[in-house]
RNA sequence: GGCGGCAUAGCCAAGUGGUAAGGCAGAGGCCUGCAAAGCCUUUAUUCCCCGGUUCGAAUCCGGGUGCCGCCUCCA
């Protein structure tokens, strides 16, 4: 089977086949750091984690590189009004950024440079760029001549001659051509500043990413990807700048996200609805906001709304309920498949659910199958009980199965018990109660219950309702659990 | 003005030529004192509209309508 994936620069999906069989060089766009990481952020990192584990778990030696622009206007600006320095403010949120990522059970890249890192290399191509006549410079400004190179907008499409330009910003006069970028910019005194043959300056937000791929991945390499709006004109110039100076194509595959909408509107800082990472997880489970990533497809737009998490933090639970179960059955996780049959990689599931990630990606597609999987185990263990199932090896290699799709999501990572656990406890912070008072309260139904006292019975359950608990009468006994999908 | 995308049940969503996955919500059933959880059954004669190609189209082609994104910093 080959993977397919959609190249933005074909506009068409191919055939994966990378430069170097078996490997794969990929390289993402990381976040200017400048402010917390959002939603969009969120989607974007999301998308090209479960790329990087897909890919990793079908066998291929992954070489996954994801910057930090640590040096740009935003930071700068953001630095005057924190009172801060930039260094001090990109640290910041450096920091943050990888809080954020390690709640959402995210791999970390193989390498993770900074652009202030990579000033020599950076100056060595804006250098090759104005031998080769396709860059000039401006009074301590370097610029690239985008009518130089014949290819300009063969990723966004689009031609010179049909942009607008200037139609929403003023267009710098000393351009040769208002669409021409800058590649390395002078410092005004107090900001961030390094020698360079031009004077003291700090490169441009395109060049970082053309050097620091070229450094670790070569000058042509595999994948490279980002959120949509980074294909005009980032990655365009991207494009033109590494190709101009390399002289060979810089990407095989590109692959880019779409947006989020809040409550079907654009996330926009007018609108004021900027919806942070940290928000969301203190609401929900992180592997919520994860299934809730998936539940349509990368490119397409997905809109955040309290009903979507709701049903996604419902899947989740749905999908942790038959593992509890295995859990408590066994008495440890995870469940050691050896034992219990011969074929753990590479079952039914497992391929059905490869079909559809080797198609683009295609998550919603992989979920669908995984939910089957869920709805045909739970239904094996109401006919076979849970022993007949751990003893039946075409069970046991689907239960394998589906812990192998949710590595390649990124989810199921907790333990099942602790999973649920995590959700009481928030029940008992919120309500303010302990779990002897709830244990107490159970012994007193039960007693109910023997007595056939019903109308008592419904009465405590009713009570413990109100603070979010539902109770399950199990045959060994009656349990709580949290009542909805919120931690 | 230029470029691109989308339109599938109450909601979310997969499906690119062979007769509509999956989730949430709803209805009925099994189980239960009643519930919950789980399971079973059920919920689109039909995929925005109109033409066309084809033995056959949600899927391809032409036209229309509606929504959205990009062209400016933005994931």
């Amino acid at each position: 089977m080959t993977i397919r994936v959609y190249n933005t620069l074909t506009r068409q999906k191919e055939a994966l086949e990378p430069l170097i069989p078996g490997k794969i060089k990929m390289y993402v766009c990381g976040p200017t750091v400048y402010d917390s990481c959002h939603i969009g952020h969120a989607r974007s990192v999301v998308v090209f984690d479960v790329i990087y584990r897909y890919l990793r778990a079908r066998g291929y030696d992954v070489f996954y590189v994801r910057n930090f622009t640590d040096v740009d206007d935003k930071i700068i600006n953001r630095a005057n009004t924190l009172a801060m320095s930039p260094e001090a403010v990109a640290k910041k949120y450096i920091k943050e950024f990888r809080q954020d990522m390690a709640v959402l059970n995210m791999c970390s890249p193989d390498l993770e440079p900074l652009a202030t890192a990579h000033i020599s290399h950076i100056i060595r191509i804006v250098r090759i760029l104005e031998e080769k006549g396709f860059a000039y410079h401006r009074d301590g400004d370097v610029f690239f001549s985008v009518e130089k190179w014949p290819e300009y907008g063969k990723l966004s499409g689009r031609k010179l001659e049909d942009m607008e330009a200037g139609a929403r910003v003023e267009v710098d006069q000393r351009k040769e051509n208002p669409f021409d970028f800058v590649l390395w910019k002078a410092s005004k005194p107090g900001e961030p500043a390094w020698d360079s043959p031009w004077g003291k300056g700090r490169p441009g937000w395109h060049i970082e990413c053309s050097a620091m791929s070229a450094k670790y991945l070569g000058e042509t390499f595999d994948i490279h990807g980002g959120g949509k709006d980074l294909i005009f004109p980032h990655h365009e110039n991207e494009i033109a700048q590494s190709e101009a100076a390399f002289g060979k194509p810089f990407v095989r595959y590109w692959i880019h996200n779409g947006f989020i909408n809040i409550n079907h509107e654009k996330m926009s800082k007018s609108l004021g609805n900027f919806l942070m990472i940290n928000d969301i997880v203190n609401t929900w489970h992180p592997e919520a906001l994860r299934l809730f990533l998936f539940s349509n497809h990368y490119r397409s737009p997905l809109d955040y709304t309290e009903q979507a998490m709701h049903e996604a933090a419902s899947g989740l639970d749905k999908i942790y309920g038959p593992l509890l179960r295995i859990e408590e059955h066994i008495g440890k996780w995870p469940p050691e498949f050896e034992k219990y049959g011969p074929d753990n990689n590479g079952g039914v599931l497992w391929n059905r659910f490869c079909e559809a990630m080797d198609d683009d990606f295609n998550t919603a597609r992989g979920i669908g199958i995984l939910f089957e999987a869920v709805r045909i185990l739970n239904r094996a263990i109401d006919e076979k009980g849970l022993s007949g199932v751990m003893r039946d090896s075409l069970e046991t290699s689907r239960i394998a199965d589906l812990l192998k799709t949710g590595n390649v999501l990124g989810i199921m990572a907790e333990t099942p018990h602790r999973y649920f656990e995590k959700r009481k406890e928030a029940v008992l912070e919120s309500g303010g109660i302990d779990r002897d008072w709830i244990e107490e309260k159970i012994r007193e139904r039960a007693e109910a219950r023997k007595t056939k006292d019903f109308a008592r019975a419904d009465a405590i359950r009713d009570e413990l309702g109100q603070y979010n608990i539902v109770l399950e009468d199990r045959p060994e006994g009656t349990i709580w659990k949290h009542g909805d999908g919120k931690t």
